[in-house]
DNA sequence: TCAATCAGTTAGGTATGTCTAACAAAATAG
DNA sequence: CTATTTTGTTAGACATACCTAACTGATTGA
């Protein structure tokens, strides 16, 4: 069985693969917030654990035992996120940290008993693909609205969950998966949109636009 | 903030004193299932956090910071329990194992929902009151109904809640708390007992009428 | 009361998961 | 193609939470 801190590891070197960034050491510990020797430390274990291969200075690849331990940790956050704010009441910019905490701790029977209160659920609140059970996910790449064009009109379907600021922000405007917003109007350099969303015009920044992923409208 | 390990050799330490027993360096180590010299360690370290008073081969005490802790973590045993039996489904006999996982991760928040999707209750599923938030309890002392006497009719108050086995035959029974028994027939030589559990006869071994506490009806 | 027993502590180790500082090796830029 | 920068590893520590084996100290029973 692998420790929680693997489990951490082993997800965050599925994230930023998925991402298609290279999962090195330094961008993991980055992204994990520890020291550069920690990540050398682990990926050593982790090597000899067979959960990934290590090619210093290529990054690091799973692999498929590594990946099952990955996908089923962020089922597991995806699901607890569902749950919190389905069954709990709790609000999309607070699920994640508590995810962070549940996702080292759920056994079998209860996953089993969140999935069927929730009907076999496909997205978490931020639009995120949950894996399957026996390790599979169809994760789709979409375009950031940072990327968009005037006129564009988008359907949102993702937004990333991790700053619980920019997620209170983005509800406010009334901005979640499976809204349809369309392009008012785009400022050069960086600059603000303007945005129609469900009939309200709203202005975000473009710092903020790069988190929410869109899809065109057919 | 206390470790997951501290919070459980605190909780551990005030459930044996409540009980009647010295929370000494052998018995703790006994029902914390380690070694005496891992709790030799542990009391050095809570003694100087100022959590327990440790006075040697006299047994430890609580200071009211360490009750304090020790009360919060059993509040939320208690609370998830009841969670996860009401609003999950999850069986008496199983609630206990999963509730030692949860108590540790429990924010603040999740809890404060929890106590009202609940409507703020007062005792676990095994009939073990819930701590109030602010550190307070009336734990009620009950007689165990293996010193029960033929004819006396009684109520269940409170059910030993770490064996799951145990829990899955008194539920069999239709023993929980609450239930009126009526006693019919007490052997000797702790023997069996025959019981009259709402409407049906029921016998029942004495190691099991051990963990059931009872009070008189009036 | 004193020897045997039981309880408790100390010493020295292990595993996990961190850290900083120093060093080595690869990539890249001039 | 070498020098600089970036990236990664090693060495040596530390904290937590355990362990076993050896030892000490208290209690108690004959």
């Amino acid at each position: 069985m692998a420790t929680h801190a693997v489990e951490d590891y082993l997800a965050m070197i599925y994230k930023v693969s998925f991402e298609g960034e290279k999962p090195t050491t330094s961008i993991i510990a980055e992204n994990m917030d520890v020291s550069k020797a920690s990540v050398t430390d682990m990926f050593k274990k982790m090597a000899i654990s067979a959960l990934i291969i290590h090619k210093p200075y290529k990054g690091v690849k799973l692999t498929r035992a590594g990946e099952k331990v990955a996908l089923e940790v962020i089922r597991h956050h995806r699901l607890v996120e569902l749950y919190l704010k389905e069954a709990m009441g709790v609000s999309w910019d607070k699920v994640h940290d508590e995810a962070d905490k549940w996702e080292h701790i759920l056994s079998e029977d209860i996953e089993d008993r969140i999935v069927e209160m929730l009907g076999n659920p496909t997205h978490d609140p931020h639009g995120a693909p949950i894996p399957t059970k026996d390790g599979h996910v169809q994760e789709e790449k979409f375009t950031p609205l940072s990327e968009a064009r005037e006129g564009e009109k988008l359907l949102v379907r993702l937004v990333e969950d991790s700053d619980p600021e920019k997620l209170r922000y983005l509800a406010d405007k009334g901005i979640f998966p499976q809204t349809v917003i369309e392009v008012k109007e785009v400022q050069p350099f960086e600059g603000p949109l303007t945005l129609d969303v469900e009939g309200h015009s709203q202005i975000i920044g473009y710092e903020v636009s790069r988190i929410v992923f869109v899809s065109q409208m057919v």
